[in-house]
DNA sequence: AGCTATTGATAAAT
DNA sequence: TATTTATCAATAGCT
């Protein structure tokens, strides 16, 4: 269709090539447009040229990814399928480890029982005995700590009852003095601290692992 | 270009617009395939009839996938980033499900209970109380079922052996007469069969779970 | 970019 | 549905 017959064969000529194909690009998408309104036919077409430079057409009230989308359906071919393979491969592999985890999970409560064979019960009741015991040792220990800090604190409260009395006595005798008349200077300096030192009580961490 | 002139617009003669659909496609196909060849170009077109039916061509030497990719690059639109954001949603969102799982099933297993409040160590033994009962209900179910057999196998022993008796007596019988000379045709008829039926015992299933 | 001779595509008929 | 054919459309080579 020409001022003569040309071969279908790559066109040397790297001018001719240019014009024939911004020619035939201009013919192939109107011929894309007409098919999609004659025969309401829905068409994706991606040209590149050999420059690189990229002209499309998608028939209107679609878009490409749409259209995309049904030819993943249609050919049955992976578009994106192959783009997300690791991601897919990820998903599958994390859906039966969690299946797997679950099917467990519902066993140890107690659940679905009734699909397993009685020998199958039998390393679920260990596990569930030695998780048991686990627990309870470890329930034990904090009531030891417990007991610990109880007797540790009694100890500190004879202690501290002890110094209490002390400093008791030891104000007494200042009261007599000061009936006296002696060391008025003194008391004069450190009205608010009536003692020789603060008596800091020391408690051992109840909540180390909190 | 036919035997007259047409308007674009849609051919409302169902027969005609499929032929028409199926010649121009085929013209289509072929522009592309020559677009490609003369001006080495990269086409991808993926066409859809007004029947669902699709149809493609791809440049030899690259894939859709590829061109899509260029596409990608070209356009700057994005066409399998929404895919890829819900794949990526969903692996995050399995995974969180995993951790936590894994972590309620490490500690019905007893394992890192030290980062537990001993107040948290409370629904977990209950768990694994109430777990236990159910294994050991189940295996309780079994014992009895293996007892409630084991009593069924020895009724049937008896049954089995009163008949055994009682089929002796009437062969002692048989075998008396025989010494007589009667009945002498009818044992050689049944030589396989000297009772007058085969005993059966009816099993209750063991397995009906498995 | 336009022009036009010519080939190619295809609408209608078969 | 395939083929034929008259006609229109696309375009190769030229300017």
């Amino acid at each position: 269709m020409g001022r003569g017959k040309i071969e279908i064969k790559r066109i040397e000529n790297s001018t001719n090539r240019q014009v024939t194909y911004s020619k035939r690009r201009g013919g192939i998408l109107k011929k894309a447009k007409e098919i999609t309104v004659l025969c309401d036919a829905q068409v994706s077409l991606v040209i590149f040229s050999s420059t690189g430079k990229m002209s499309e057409y998608c028939s209107p009230s679609t878009e490409l990814v749409k259209i995309l989308d049904r030819y993943h359906k249609s050919a049955g071919k992976k578009l994106w399928d192959a783009k997300h393979e690791h991601l897919s491969n990820e998903v599958e592999r994390i859906k039966k480890e969690n299946d797997s985890m679950q099917i467990k999970l519902r066993q140890l409560k107690g659940e679905d029982l009734t699909s397993l064979h009685p020998k199958e019960l039998i390393p679920i009741e260990e596990a569930l005995q030695n998780g048991l015991a686990c627990v309870r040792s470890k329930q034990m220990e904090y009531l030891k700590m417990l007991k610990k800090n109880e007797r540790y604190l009694e100890e500190e409260n004879k202690r501290l009852s002890y110094l209490l009395h002390q400093q008791q006595l030891a104000m007494d005798v200042n009261v007599r003095e000061m009936d006296h008349g002696y060391h008025q200077r003194e008391r004069e300096y450190h009205p608010q601290m009536p003692f020789a030192f603060r008596v800091q009580p020391i408690q051992p961490n109840l909540h180390q692992n909190k």
